[in-house]
DNA sequence: CATGAATGAGCCTTCATTCAT
DNA sequence: AATGAATGAAGGCTCATTCAT
């Protein structure tokens, strides 16, 4: 028989949960799937299939495939701000945290590499997307300024925030997907910059 | 006017062409599909049918899509450092010259802002894109370099260099896909920045 | 009655089923069609129309159009074998056991005409369907000397069986195809000559 | 430039001859390509290429694929029936004679594999190569009882005669396409027993 | 007579989505 | 709540054939 079965990705797959539970895997698979061959190398069969459930699943939570990648996309912002803040609360000196924030953001931008490769597409070609980026995008530049202030720090324009969003995203996105590794170049003094970019922003 | 029917973007059209008229009017017309509508937005058909050709002619001239996206991206790029090395000979001041500098990239990614949508992705998820990306990466740290050897800069590390491009790049994407607007941001506040990042760089 | 459109041959049929009992319809009306009109002369589309299922269903169950000859080849090749299997274990004179064979194979060569029609095209132009058949042929010689073992006949060269097989085997073909009788031949005499090949096989 | 070309099969390709001269080159290519991978494995496009012509010159010269495919078979039967009386007339002893004859068909057989691997399947689905194929056998058994009656043998019946043809086509074409060295059997065996059968038509 | 660009029907295949069980 | 068989639109690609030059 010629049967082409897509096996879970988790070996053991507890069925019958509650909603939430079902819903938080097919979320965690389909994070799993997008990271790894991006949105458009999956569908929503193997989704389901990658969690532990059948087809069918996919569409009693989940109106389409672009509201899993908006969940998916949401608990990635929600737990990398939280982690943010977390090292942020920890104290220590500018330099330490900026250091932190730096290797974190590393981490995440590597663990989330394939989500954030399509994500520009989406937002370029699908309005929902698109607001939903905005959204979050207001919500991070709120959230900067009102760190900002926890700390006593001078308030600064939105702009130079967005600016320092725009260049260390994309310089972790590049670490991430190996770029800087392909051009020969040193990842250290990079990365140093970063640091002396989020001090930059701390103070 | 939300008729989207697939009809010749090029009005008139001769029957019969040189393979090479055939070629730039079918790579012109994907570039235009694609930064519409993004990569995955269209199909070969369209692409023929928007160049003002039938479905067959695309694979007469490209093994696939991607064939001709590396096509679009190559000329984008060719035609982006044609004119910067244009506006770089014509002299002036080094701010004057990264005025000028800042708004041909503006107007180049904003023209060519679906395709920059769709590049990230595919650069991620397909191994020939990734390859070609990278080597004009490497070819733009390259002239970069040799640029300011003709103007008798002192030298810079490549990775400043790409710093500098990766925060330039990401935001002038942000401000062609109106990202700045949509967050109500100062635009001219963001461009005086980024003249001050290029003529770093001048200098 | 020259009105060729592609509706379901099994008239009535649940929406559900089995994948089995899907994937037997689809090789019955596979079956079917490539004797109807040959390998090329339909395509996966139509086999799954014409099992009265919708297009996609029949990449469900077969990799490709191949996969799906083969699947309809090994059926026939099963079902002739039992069907040669049980006339000789019913017993009766060699003349007798050997005319039934005869007609036996006539009938499925005549039933199975298309198939076999395009099968050595196939065997010749695609690797994989040429080792199937092969294995086919190996196990078919081995099933002849059994068989003889079992009757206490004795034993024969496998050349002189391959011989016996290609001849009475083209032969059928011919006559499944009508050939003979295109040619005016009298298919009494050739069926005579079939059945002294056969009893020379048995004996 | 992305231009797929189908180079000549023959390095060196005179243009400009006379129709017929064309029109041969043409039909030497098909039988090349079809003998290589098929009726179904070329296109009428690779056929002119391969002639050293352009596209169109094709259907200049055949209405159709079929058209080119009856005209390479016809060439082959002509050129195998001519060879044949040429040693049917050199004379010698029968078993000479069969001899001779074996190795020329599974020669002949050898290099028109593909195109007879083709046949049969287009005999069966197309009724026009149907008709073409039925003249040829009517005109081979003619010719069979003609060059039997030069040769002062008694008169066979056709039915025999058929059957002859049958075992040995077959036969040979398994030879040619390698089927007895895949089954590991005796070529030596197989053709010393059509030798036999020819010997039985010639006498 | 020859060229080869162009056509477009049609096959192969995938996948977002539905729905009977 | 879950299953998974089934749907069918649509994209990828080929090739037999035409026709302007």
């Amino acid at each position: 028989m010629t049967f082409r079965i897509e096996r879970p990705l988790t070996p053991v797959r507890p069925r019958r949960g509650s909603p939430q539970q079902t819903r938080d895997r097919l979320v965690a698979a389909a994070a799993l799937l997008f990271n790894r061959v991006g949105y458009h190398g999956t569908n929503s069969n193997r989704i389901a299939r990658a969690a532990g459930y059948s087809t069918g699943v996919f569409y009693k939570h989940f109106k389409n495939k672009r509201e899993i990648f908006l969940a998916a996309y949401e608990s990635w912002v929600a737990s990398e701000w939280k982690e943010v803040a977390s090292v942020l609360s920890a104290g220590g000196s500018n330099r330490d945290i900026a250091r932190r924030l730096v290797s974190l953001s590393i981490e995440f931008h590597t663990r989330w590499r394939g989500l954030r490769a399509s994500l520009r597409e989406l937002v370029f070609a699908d309005p929902i997307v698109r607001r939903f980026y905005r959204r979050q995008r207001r919500r991070q530049l709120d959230l900067m300024a009102e760190l900002r202030k926890k700390r006593g720090t001078r308030p600064h324009r939105r702009e130079e925030d967005i600016i320092h969003l725009y260049t260390t995203e994309r310089t972790y996105d590049a670490i991430a997907q190996g770029e800087l590794h392909a051009l020969g170049l040193s990842r250290k003094f990079v990365l140093e910059a970063m640091v002396q970019d989020v001090i930059s922003v701390l103070t």
